[in-house]
DNA sequence: ATCTTTAGTTGGGACGGTAAACGAACTAAG
DNA sequence: CTTAGTTCGTTTACCGTCCCAACTAAAGAT
């Protein structure tokens, strides 16, 4: 990839190749369907550079022609679609109370959507670590059934996890220096996709990019834990040792409740899953500790229960939207993203957080208007880091690491 | 520039060329002095490459050969180093209370640091427009007379600035919607180097970064109003709309004293360099307004008596360093960079807010020893901003824009 | 004096983008 | 039906850049 950007690494004529190449892949996904010529004039390449690159690409099976235009002025052109068929990117998610995978083929359709109950021992990530390889056998075979060659996998956990693939702390997995990447590929017997290990945040957010198109995008998981994913200017960003995003424990008030973390006025203490439901269902939960499998059907209930207009929920929603807002308006002041996008059990409960808690970002940000930041519920459901964890996979074709061709050129 | 990075731009030879310019360029400034042959090795690039290359960087007067090293086995190398001489990048700022120039050689040598005093009419640009042009005038013109080329200017200002150079609001200086790069374009006489302009706090941090040499790092700028400029994985974080870094206006206490934005227990209010004098010095300043140009004694003041272990302003400076440590926790939870670089007023008295400050941050933060986050003055004084603005002209160079060749290719 | 080691240059080859010309396939109009 | 005009995509010749291998150059080591 070429851009004015810094960069140690000398380039030659195959990273401008590569360039070119994942040039017309994106316009052809973006631009579908589109002529040779029309990539031609839209990006400035020349008509004989783009015949070039296409016929690669077809080659690669990336690209496919769809037939002719018809009824216009001069030769009809031969239309170009990406081809979905010979590809799939797959994305797994391991929660606290869940398994999904997830498998994209390279226009982002979705092939496969799974979810199974899990839960795991903590300190025990041997277990979690097969069934994990379990589940991504599976949806392996099944791609591999179906003709498809699998691009790269990506498993999305909801800790903090270093460039390695090393999960350094998942505190609700009860993880502390697992090295997931390494166990997983093992498990799988080494294959020869790609696989990588991220933060669940900073997967989800690249789903939801893929839908927004927003190149500054901040994408909230929900749930007993809260963690921001972060896209800055089109890129990640992780911070110097991966801490960024720690939204959870943002502290808003050092006199308020006591969080999980041993602190005290964590906006997860105000605004977690856990918070919520005491405060909207008080009958369960004050005295036992919450259980994770019991936070699908919790959520339900406070979903049913304020459509019903239940005045304690509302009250509950209405406090933690209050607090959310809170929380973004300082990621409003520091980052300035053109869009937050709320996820996890936010997404549901959406109508009644976004109200509450944009008043308040209006209330507390410097920039007019919240300096242009929307708050939204995000476009994705369950299965969001799953899916990020296969977008991100897509990205990396996007980027142009591409497949190496498959059949033969073709002799002329 | 050739990186592996998401970018719309098709790519040529000549961006092979610019890539590979800018690598073997940036290799002799960090490395020199260094022969051809450790460029190579270094590289990755052919030997063959380099010497075309280094040639073509001597032609454009950027590089220039040195001597012979001597006592080794083998053939002597002839050494190479940036040569300094034949440009200059110029850096302006102005504030509320004084104009400053700074103009760098290639290698950052500083050539000229210049600072006036100036006290602007609020609503008037007109006027510190002229003086600002003035000012650049006399550096330009020292330059030539020196015999530099002027590669660039950019101009830095304590507010918003949008990315064509206007001036959207600059709550200080009592602009708003000031197209200040066309007006100095024009009172320039239309110069033939770019000319750019930025926030002060965004030009700061490129200067830090350029001493520090770490890829996430934040410069805070401590004055009457409080901005943070951020880069995240080396490159500079304006957020959606530029409204990132707007430090002095994190909301921390709802319930706070009043802030001159009109809301109540933004950082400002505590930290502020307002804030600092009426805690510190109780005498001044309560019941008149204070004068920009009264900043610099006050602080002068203020040292002293820090110095001499005066209680109140000892008490007033730990305060200013919690409320500090509480921000930087913030931006530690939400960006984690490696550094936060203390400047303005903070770096002379960093000495009593720093403990407070990393007290604090460490008392806030999630992830274990504040997330690898150090607490540091700045290596920077006063000048840190127009000292940004000259880097940014050497950041562009570095990354690839270079100066066209001005001497003919020797005859061989 | 000759060998070894390292520095830098030269020439050939490959690769990939560019430009202009060309053939192909269509519509429009006499 | 014929001719002109338009657009698509390929072909051909060309050029610039990088790489490789062989070469020259200049020193110390033997």
């Amino acid at each position: 990839m070429i851009t004015r950007d810094s960069g140690p690494q000398p380039a030659d004529f195959a990273d401008v190749r590569a360039t070119n190449l994942a040039v017309v892949l994106r316009h052809v996904r973006t631009h579908a369907p589109c002529s040779r010529a029309d990539i031609a004039a839209t990006t400035g390449l020349n008509k004989a550079t783009v015949s070039s690159l296409v016929t690669d690409l077809i080659e690669r099976r990336l690209v496919r022609e769809v037939g002719m235009t018809e009824n216009r002025i001069g030769r009809p052109a031969m239309m170009l679609v990406l081809d979905g068929s010979p590809y799939a990117a797959v994305g797994l998610e391991i929660n606290t109370d869940y398994l999904t995978a997830v498998a994209l083929d390279l226009a982002g359709e979705r092939l496969l959507s799974w979810r199974r109950a899990f839960t795991g021992t903590p300190g025990q990530p041997g277990q979690a670590i097969a069934s994990l390889a379990a589940l991504a056998r599976r949806a392996v075979s099944k791609m591999e059934r179906e003709g498809r060659q699998v691009l790269g996998l990506t498993v999305a956990v909801p800790g903090l996890v270093d460039a390695d693939g090393v999960v350094e702390l998942a505190a609700g997995l009860g993880w502390h220096q697992v090295d997931l990447r390494k166990s997983l590929t093992a498990a799988l017997g080494e294959p020869a996709y790609p696989l990588l290990v991220e933060n669940d945040a900073n997967l989800a957010v690249l789903a939801e990019q893929r839908l927004s198109f927003t190149p500054d995008l901040v994408y909230l998981t929900g749930g007993a834990s809260l963690g921001a994913g972060i896209i800055c200017d089109g890129r990640p960003l992780r911070g110097a040792r991966g801490f960024a995003g720690e939204f959870g424990h943002l502290p808003l008030d050092p006199a308020g409740p006591l969080c999980t973390c041993g602190r005290r006025g964590c906006l997860e203490a105000y605004a977690g899953l856990g918070a919520l439901i005491r405060a909207a269902l008080p009958d369960v939960g004050i005295e036992t500790a919450l259980s994770p499998s019991e936070f699908g059907p919790h959520v339900d209930e406070i979903h049913r229960l304020a459509k019903a207009e239940d005045p304690q929920v509302l009250t509950a929603l209405t406090d933690v939207g209050r607090h959310l807002g809170h929380a973004i308006s300082l990621l409003t002041n520091l980052i300035n993203p053109a869009c937050v996008a709320l996820g996890g059990y936010f997404t549901v409960l959406s109508p009644w957080l976004i109200p509450p808690a944009t008043a308040e970002l209006e209330s507390r940000s410097i920039a007019a208007n919240c300096g242009g930041t929307r708050l939204v519920a995000s476009a994705l459901d369950s299965s969001a880091a799953a899916a990020g964890g296969a977008t991100r996979v897509l990205d990396a074709i996007d980027a142009g690491v591409l497949p190496p061709p498959q059949t033969a050129p073709l002799p002329r």
